[in-house]
DNA sequence: TTGATTAAATTAAATGTTTGTTTAACTTTG
DNA sequence: CAAAGTTAAACAAACATTTAATTTAATCAA
């Protein structure tokens, strides 16, 4: 699991071209050529382009599970703060990092991908480890019961995918041609988590 | 425009398979095997594979325009039944040709294809029907003036396709295996219509 | 209704390019 | 000096598209 500079590079070309050109229409010489390589160096060190593209989706998944549990089980913060911070952690994590999402909502629509296998068990590992804790906000008595968790789930991570994914359609339709790329990034997170953080909050809290 | 039953069922084909697969990884080959005629009558009726994308485009997306017209300038409804009208019909259809909508979502990610500008103008002009529709509303006291209209849009469609397009992954975590395909789609167009419908009235609707 | 003529439809085969992967030779490193 | 790293070249398979030959369908004068 640990990686060299020249196998980090590989990783890094690939994910950035699987994300805007797709696996099947990325070349390993157009990797190899972006991340400054010779082509055989891939199959040196990773075996095959399929080996490559799953080696990606590890290394993300991993350090996504432990960020999100660490997240929700911090005691030290209230059920309402905890979940605010579930969705402004997840919209930050989606925009900064469109490469990847984008190979993920790829894979996730392609039926004949390894990696889906591995993308569904954590996804739904994900779930139920937020499925809980909105369960426990509940029995607290601090969450409306009558809520369909998966499909707010859903909400959440289909807004946000769709927004990253079509950011610039989103630019153009908004007038923010001016804006530099990170100044978007950073639109985008605030705009779409303070809108998601509404939108849930509409049906989650019970009124006062 | 008028295509005749060779053509159309090259149209299915490509449809079906550019939508499991992807563009790249689908082959003319394939095309020509799943609509059961020579690999040279793609070319000799479409020109090439770019084109026969373009032309699966251009017959749903003008349909889709018509649709979204027509619902919305109906005056014999009340404005909350044709906004209830706009978000069934709209998750009903995104669920109903699973097989277009992921290549529509495909063709959003990817920035190197053609049709992409052809998307990107169909959607604008969608957004503001739509945003017409909601200002008029917002003059008439029906809907609330502060909603962000974009961003409603934004988790309309955004939803709608992540429900649609990870809807096996939807039916094994919500132990649906039972339900066939069709059971399955009626059950998430319901599902998700209610769903989002219940969400948007409540930042829509002003409280009584 | 015939037979000739012409355009459209259809085909198998060939084209030249690009694909992922391997090889075998070479260089660097410990 | 052996193992790991690196390379250009070679490999067969698959690719989109074109070609040239053949069949089908339509038109029309006799």
């Amino acid at each position: 699991m640990e990686y060299n500079q020249k196998q980090l590079s590989i990783l890094e070309a690939a994910e950035k071209l699987f994300a805007s050109h797709g696996f099947h229409a990325t070349s390993v010489r157009d990797i190899a050529h972006e991340a400054d390589v010779n082509i055989a160096m891939i199959s040196y060190y990773f075996g095959s382009k399929e080996k490559l593209i799953e080696a990606i989706f590890l290394k993300r998944i991993i350090a996504w599970k432990m960020t999100l549990t660490e997240m929700l089980s911090n005691n030290g913060r209230s059920y309402v703060e905890r979940f605010d911070a579930l969705v402004e952690t997840y919209v930050n994590r989606v925009m900064s990092n469109p490469c990847f999402n984008l190979m993920m909502i790829r894979a996730q629509i392609q039926e004949d991908i390894a990696v889906n296998e591995l993308i569904h068990e954590n996804k739904k590992e994900a779930y139920e480890v937020i499925k809980s804790f909105i369960n426990e906000g509940q029995e607290n008595g601090v969450f409306s019961g009558d809520v369909d968790i998966m499909m707010m789930v859903y909400t959440l991570v289909g807004t946000t995918n769709h927004v990253m994914s079509t950011r610039h359609h989103f630019q153009r339709m908004s007038n923010l041609e001016h804006l530099t790329d990170s100044q978007l990034q950073e639109y985008l997170i605030s705009h779409t988590s303070n809108h998601l953080k509404n939108l849930f909050k509409a049906i989650l809290i019970h009124e006062a």
